[in-house]
Order: structure tokens, then C-alpha cells, then sequence
DNA sequence: TTCCATTATGATCGAACGATAAAAAACAGT
DNA sequence: ACTGTTTTTTATCGTTCGATCATAATGGAA
């Protein structure tokens, strides 16, 4: 007994977010994301509340897709617990070979452009970070070559994991990259 | 025989550096930097161009300033060269428990925030990475026990000393950042 | 002291911003 | 077919943005 919505709610999500994750949040205008998402104004607002409010989605969707899919992928594989890790972070260096990732990482972005402003956004990055963390600590608790010092490690592995991203976004090359993934690897195998 | 400056250059890029650092490209508005720097917005734009120009450089003070000063630090050390870009990354882990760096890194901040979409900004950035991970692989090429693997190391130390202020940034304390330096270190001084 | 090149100031520009309100449109239930 | 509720559209709001300009102020050179 209403006019149905005539767009698919994760669909503009996913839209809105690949602006956000290129442009970031202030360099996002409502523009842009109308035109991204092919909504008017008014729909955007009268689905999703305002710009910050949308933003906000866009970093849940992102924990609860992307995020959700790289924590799969390290509890998929059958290797050691230290290998998967390592594995994972060379998985996302070959690809940048191929020109993925020159935007770098959704979360990384919004930790460096507004999480030292806004507690809400922080929140969001802290419950983005908080899962890939704990896969990572568990895979290498599991693993007997690096159980003793998993939540050291753990830690070792997210922050190699960020700065990985820097240096896509900041220019760097496929090269530059493996070869720095390449000596995380090593120090997670000890 | 002309009205001679009020103000020093060299201040006024300092406390816009703060304020850029702080902030971002596109969170810093003009008032803001006028209000931080105490210039008028018309001297702003009559001393150093647009905004644009002025984050420019401020780019290039951070590289001359801090830059060179961190390139200095490490030069200055008389331990092995691994131990002197480990200690490095330590002495800044240390100095992040007392609430430094809380911003993070602006050379880091302005890769991801702007580097994407500005060539002149790329640049500099690029111009701001070079020398410091070209101080990591001369200290590590001149320790016999990471000689040969530098280059490779350098390019890790960089990432490292990346992912350690988007942690930052995003909010990590002061353990988790030493934590991921530990095992940073241990990898360089294999 | 007068002059003049330069800087500092204050007012203001058009454009783009985020956000809103009113009107038109689309269905479900009766 | 009519009604009622929600969505979509269109137009527009007030604000802030980056940027500019005419004017006042400054201090060394003549």
C-alpha cells in the first residue's frame, strides 16, 4: 500500500562505497555519489539519512562483505596457520600487479582521512580491523611455529598489512610491494 | 622601498603543515589555515598561491624539516645498520605511548588522502619517500648481516614505518604499535 | 618629507556544498 | 476506480567554500 523502492539498498552501497573509497568522505560529494548510485538527492537522503550516515553504511557493508571474504579466504586454507597469512598478503600483492587496489584498502583510507575526528568513523575502523586481527592471531596461535607469540605477531601482520596500502595508494609498483610482502612472509615463518 | 613582510615564510608553512597534517587537503579550509596561521586570506594567496601551491609546500618544509631530521637521526647512530633503522622505528613507537604523532605521519596522511589524484602531489610524495627508505638500505647495506638482501629490506622498513601510522592514526595505542615494531626489528636484524 | 613599490586588510564574488520541502508518481488494499 | 502511504523528482534553500579586488597601511629610497 506504497510505492515500492525501486533500487536494490546494497547496490547503491556498494556504489556509494567505491566513490567514498576513491575520493574519501570529504572529497565525496552528494553529487557525486547521486551520480554514482544513479539516486536523486532526495532518495539518498530519504534512504540512508545524511552523507555521514551513508559513509557509515558504506564501512559496515565493507566489514560485512570484503572484510567477511578475506577472513573466508584465511580460514579456507589448508596450510599452516602462519602460511595463510602470509599467503594472504601475497595473494593481494599479486593482484596489485594487475592494477588492483590502486585505491588502496576502503579501511585503511577512512582510518588516515576521519577516524582522528570522529569517534563514530573510528568505531566503524576498529570493528573493520578488529576481525582480520583476530584471524590472523588465531591462524598463527594454531600454527606451532608461532603459537608463543601470535598476538605480537598478529599485530606485526595488520600493521605490514596497512602499510602495504600506503604505498599502492601513495604510487608504489607491484615490485616494491612484493618484495616488502616478501619479508613479512619470512618474518611471520620463522 | 616597499612594505616589507610581516610575517616569516617559514612559520607561516610550519602552522599550515599543522593544520594540513591535522585535518587533510579538503577538511582544511581557508579560514582555517588564515585563523592558524594568522595571515589574512588575501596574504595567504599573495605569499604563497592557493591552496593547492601552499600544501605543496608545505610538502616540500616537511621534507627539508622532518624528513631530513629523521634521515639525520638515523645517519647519526653509530650501531650496526640494521640495529640503526630498528631503533628507528622504536624510538617513534616509544614517543606514540607519551601521545605523540596522533596524526600519524603527513607524508603518510598525503599519500593516501591526495596522492591518487595529483600528479604534483604524487611527487612530492614520492620525493619525501625516496630519501628515507634510501637512508633504510644505505644503513642496511653497510651491515654485513642484511647486506645483501637491502634493497628488499628497505622496502619492508618502509611499509612498516607506514602501517605504523595508520594504526596509529586509527586509533591503536602505544602497546600494539611497539608490539608490531618488535617483530619488525627482529626481521631486520635477522 | 615626499614618493612609491609592496604588503595587509576587509569586503565580497560566483560556485559548489550539504540538506530540505513541495509536488508528482507509483503501487497495495479496498 | 478510488484511497492512502511511501518513494521519486524537481527546485531550491542557506552556508561555506576557494578566490579576488579595491583600498589602506607600511617603510625604505630619493
Amino acid at each position: 500500500m506504497a510505492r515500492p523502492r525501486s533500487f536494490d539498498a546494497g547496490d547503491v552501497l556498494d556504489k556509494a562505497k567505491a566513490i567514498f573509497w576513491a575520493k574519501g568522505f570529504e572529497g565525496s560529494s552528494i553529487s557525486d555519489l547521486a551520480a554514482a548510485t544513479g539516486l536523486k538527492t532526495g532518495s539518498l537522503y530519504n534512504g540512508f539519512g545524511d552523507k555521514h550516515s551513508l559513509y557509515l553504511k558504506t564501512l559496515d557493508r565493507y566489514r560485512e562483505k570484503e572484510v567477511a571474504a578475506a577472513v573466508g579466504w584465511i580460514e579456507r586454507q589448508d596450510c599452516r596457520g602462519a602460511e595463510a597469512v602470509a599467503g594472504f598478503l601475497k595473494m593481494i600483492a599479486a593482484q596489485v600487479e594487475s592494477g588492483a587496489y590502486r585505491n588502496g584498502c576502503f579501511l585503511c583510507n577512512a582510518a588516515v582521512d576521519q577516524a582522528p575526528h570522529d569517534p563514530a568513523i573510528a568505531a566503524r575502523v576498529s570493528a573493520n580491523m578488529a576481525p582480520l586481527r583476530q584471524v590472523f592471531h588465531e591462524q598463527l596461535k594454531r600454527d606451532p611455529r608461532t603459537a608463543e607469540a601470535a598476538a605480537i605477531l598478529a599485530d606485526f601482520a595488520l600493521a605490514a598489512y596497512l602499510g602495504m596500502f600506503v604505498m599502492i595508494r601513495g604510487g608504489a609498483d607491484g615490485a616494491m610491494v612484493r618484495r616488502a610482502v616478501s619479508v613479512t612472509s619470512a618474518a611471520l615463518s620463522v
